[in-house]
DNA sequence: ATTCTTGCAAAAGGTTTGCACGCCT
DNA sequence: AGGCGTGCAAACCTTTTGCAAGAAT
């Protein structure tokens, strides 16, 4: 009997230790989708589990090369963020705030990628859009108007 | 009387000095228009020109600050790019294949970007879209098709 | 038993900084 | 003169790697 992320683990070919499954439940449990190596290994340890910095940075390399995550870089930030992969693509919004990030889809951008990137003469195989604001709270009265949870949805923004 | 280098510099409040300037000239005359720091080294030194490599850094620094140049980011790599500001936004389209690095702008996603963030409950600051892609002459017979000279325009994607 | 994983410490890649000297105004 | 700018080397931050020891199959 395997536990999903056992299973995960088992399709990608990677051993089933206990690091990778901490690793895993770290990236499902944390408030923020978006979390870079060192945040994932503090939380390990404040966990009293104990995985060393260079282990945390193999492992999330590996399961980004298998598929289960994903890594960004944001705006002049020069570390990496990595989130579960939940196999939907969606582009971020980025609280220049706060540094939260939500996620959403834009199928007219989606398609206007395509369009650009066959005029200029060019084959698209990827993108990356980042937007970079604060919320409407925060811009009007400085109090954030987002009052973070944990989101599991990707934002789809309805087409007009 | 005063060059257009030394005007821009000028402006900034920042001194004329032989480094700023030779900066300023490598990423007028480079055939790409983004280079990083080490390049830009790389090309002084090749003219014989000494200025050290913390200069150059503190230089673009000084730049991106005055709005003299603009600092990027593309995919994977993890060193920056820098551009001459050209006063018109544009995104980037990068080739995977290359690296060379082509500009555009089309009107209908900078439109959309502000629904997107609107409808997510944010003022948007700031965006960065990155197209990853191969030129179609490489995709179908492994020859660039684009034999890139320097492109001083970005190119303006036609709505529909 | 064999092969994959880990931890540690060292190294690497890119960028920044302290300091003493030199140049610009 | 006085402050800004520069070069060099050392420091920094994030990420990667070599190696010997420890787990997983």
């Amino acid at each position: 009997m395997k536990s999903p992320k056992e299973t995960s683990l088992a399709k990608t070919g990677l051993r089933t230790t206990h690091p990778r499954l901490l690793i895993l439940e770290v990236l499902e449990k944390s408030r923020t989708r978006h979390m870079g190596a060192e945040e994932i290994y503090d939380s390990l340890r404040e966990s009293n589990e104990e995985v060393g910095l260079a282990t945390v940075y193999r492992v999330l390399t590996q399961f980004e090369q298998n598929g289960l995550v994903l890594k960004h870089r944001f705006g002049e930030d020069s570390k990496a963020y990595y989130e579960l992969n939940n196999e939907q693509h969606h582009d971020h919004m980025v609280c220049v705030e706060c540094g939260d990030v939500y996620e959403f889809v834009d199928d007219e951008i989606e398609r206007r990628q395509d369009v650009v990137a066959d005029s200029l003469g060019f084959v698209l195989h990827d993108h990356s859009l980042h937007l970079y604001g604060v919320c409407s709270g925060m811009e009007k009265n400085g109090e954030c108007s987002m009052k973070k949870r944990k989101s599991e949805t990707v934002y789809q923004v309805e087409s007009n």
